[in-house]
DNA sequence: CAACGATTGATGACGCGTCAACATCTTGCT
DNA sequence: AGCAAGATGTTGACGCGTCATCAATCGTTG
């Protein structure tokens, strides 16, 4: 095997902050959003297109590709929310193999009530302290890293 | 309740951008780790300072700071790792209530196996498409937001 | 020194996330 | 029409992560 190139000291400190904010911001934003409403990021993933919805209503398959998620990580989480009353889950009519995701009452008093401390949240820990500068660097780059890894190259 | 300050159009991009990356790197990453030597991100990361430390030995609370975890989370991966052989525990001589973590051959063998493609493929992903510039702007960004995050403001 | 509060770590319960396996249904090909 | 291949969703097992709780030990202070 080649001598492998390592990361030099300034990438492996970008790297070692990367890691950290991911933890840091996950975390702070799940006990924020658990202490005001009794929803995880994980819920709160899946209501926020679900709110935005005619009628609140989104076929499993189309939920999936709005979040990015598997079917196997869906279909635990819609199971998880429909037990606390916050999804219901309906039969497809124009595909009997689908399953159609409704928004109960609960779910949308729920993330209506808990969007604004959320958005909060999130300026204040992030985009409060961005310039639009750093901000247009920020999406050009997360874009390229999704880029190199959808093509897997 | 104010009217909450929504995200504009440019910071919602950038975040659901950077929701992506979280979701697409790490589950990459950990499936490149998972092939190509059978740890996960969890193990890697616990790895990589036992492997640096002398003796490959550090103290359960030191790790614990080393990577930023608490002290449950450290103790279940412990566990975990402890089944696979890839650790060992010992008692703390200095402090009773302590616990000291020992990196076994068979998890020094593991790390040492996988360290170089794992970094190759950090560095495809992220770094080889990264300017200097744009790594120092990512460092500031994400010092400034852990410091936010860690003053709580 | 005794008592109290803080630190260290382990544990059980439970939610989150992935993988492999499965059942069901649709689609397209012949 | 009939069949093979693919799409859709669910399930069970298991690893990851947090919270609450507990036990043991340390350190400080009266």
């Amino acid at each position: 095997m080649d001598e492998p190139r390592w990361l030099d000291e300034r990438e492996a400190r970008v790297w070692q902050a990367y890691l950290a904010v991911n933890r840091e911001l996950h975390s702070a934003l799940e006990r924020q959003l658990v202490r005001d409403s009794g929803l995880s990021n994980a819920d709160y993933a899946l209501l926020v297109p679900l709110s935005e919805a005619a009628d609140g209503v989104v076929r499993s398959r189309e939920l999936g590709a709005l979040v990015g998620w598997e079917r196997s990580r869906l279909s635990h989480q819609i199971g998880r929310m429909e037990k606390r009353g916050l999804v219901a889950r309906e039969e497809c009519a124009e595909d009997a193999r689908g399953s159609m995701v409704r928004l109960t009452p609960a779910g949308r008093a729920a993330i209506e009530s808990v969007a604004p401390s959320h958005v909060e949240t999130v300026r204040r820990y992030v985009f409060d302290g961005l310039s639009v500068e750093e901000a247009d660097v920020l999406d050009r780059v997360f874009r390229r890293v999704l880029d190199r890894i959808a093509t897997d190259g």
